[in-house]
DNA sequence: AAGACTTACAACCGCGTGAAA
DNA sequence: GTTTCACGCGGTTGTAAGTCT
């Protein structure tokens, strides 16, 4: 045969440049139902008007669930240094060194601070670095650092790690850097992530529970999340799609203005308040445990909401089917007696969130 | 206040490589 | 053994956001 090498995909009709919200939920939906076992495949079988490359980029650099986001730590920024120092440009290497984070974020920190803190340093090794690493350490990404300290507070009352990330990793709060063969070996303290698989897991896993055979599997345990655990181990990294796995993730309208990134870096704020609303409401009090089941509840009903702001809901009968389960099953929650009204008379206001600009992580660290 | 400039990072592109046919 | 396919990697680019003047 021959002829040279093929492009990795026909371009022509595909989308490119950044990622809408709806294009993100469909991936991580499709991904979350059926893996990635093909990525040449998966945009067709997802219905998304992207290369499989394209597609494979956005999972392993953004929504993989067990990304890490927010700063460096300087445990990390020395870590690389020295990396790269035995290792250079390998970028998958040292990112393997760094549980949660990316090649292609290493790759970034590397090119706009370290490699040029280094170069500073080089013509003064004397010269005190603090100041230079605080850029990184500190500047960008304060409203996650706040969310870091709200997740370290909850994980404090007891709830776990979102057991979605690191699910290969040890204990959550500390891993063992470095493979045996290699010298650098540290410990590194693991920061929870922001995780919007706590949302999405939820959803799509009551869906899940709600629909199909494999709820019982998936529903023994009285925890919000815990059913959720091992990620990567739960995706199938295969070709074969199971067809007892109802499929919803068929009919997501592609709205470039919806941002509900916002939504999710400001889930805290959001959730909270409209908790604070509905609870008043509902008269419910504020005790530990009834905020993490009113947030739970929250994100449930939010996900809900955006899947039909996309049209997720209401546009194919089998899908329909498949997303009766705010609907038409008993509430998902004690608050929650089925009141789409209230939900939407609530969220209304946030409604003007999707209608900005297309979504952006970087909301992450303003 | 507005334009210019800089920074940070998501996304794209092309190539190398291993597995399968 | 050769060819093709698919994936992953590293370099580069585009652009939004932030800062400076």
């Amino acid at each position: 045969m021959g002829g040279g090498r093929k492009p990795c995909c026909d371009k022509t009709g595909l989308k490119k440049g950044p990622w809408t919200p709806a294009e993100d939920l469909r991936l991580i939906s499709f991904i979350r139902m059926h893996g990635h076992g093909n990525w040449r495949a998966l945009p067709k079988q997802a219905g998304l008007l992207r290369c499989g490359k394209s597609c494979r980029l956005r999972w392993t650099n953004y929504l993989r669930p067990d990304i890490k986001r927010g700063n460096f730590s300087q445990e990390e920024e020395e870590t690389i240094i020295k990396l790269h120092e035995s290792l250079g440009n390998k970028w998958s290497k040292i990112a393997s060194y760094l549980p949660g984070r990316t090649d292609n974020e290493i790759k970034n920190v590397w090119n706009t601070h370290l490699k040029k803190r280094l170069e500073l340093k080089e013509p003064n090794p004397d010269g005190n670095e603090s100041k230079e690493s605080s850029i990184t350490s500190s500047s960008s990404f304060s409203n996650s650092s706040v969310s870091y300290e709200n997740q370290d507070k909850e994980m404090e009352n007891g709830e776990q790690a979102h057991p979605g990330s690191m699910s290969q990793s040890p204990p959550p709060d500390m891993v063992i850097m470095g493979k045996n063969e290699d010298p650098l070996v540290e410990l590194v303290p693991i920061e929870p992530s922001v995780n919007i698989w706590e949302i999405f897991d939820d959803s799509i896993d009551n869906e899940r529970e709600k629909v199909g055979d494999k709820a019982k599997e998936l529903s023994n345990s009285s925890s919000f999340s815990s059913t959720t655990c091992s990620y990567s181990s739960d995706v199938p990294n295969s070709n074969h799609i199971d067809p007892s796995i109802p499929e919803i993730i068929l009919e997501i309208p592609f709205e470039p203005n919806l941002n509900f990134w916002d939504m999710l870096d400001d889930d805290q704020n959001f959730f909270t308040s409209n908790e604070v609303q509905i609870c008043e409401l509902e008269g419910h009090q504020h005790s530990t445990i009834e905020e993490e089941h009113n947030r739970d509840f929250e994100s449930r009903r939010w996900v809900t909401y955006l899947e039909n702001e996309l049209g997720l809901l209401a546009t194919s009968e089998d899908n329909q089917e498949s997303l009766t389960w705010d609907a038409t099953d008993q509430p998902l929650d004690p608050c929650s007696s089925s009141d789409e009204t209230l939900w939407k008379a609530e969220i209304d206001p946030v409604a003007t969130y999707f209608q900005t600009s297309p979504s952006s992580p970087h909301s992450l660290s303003l």
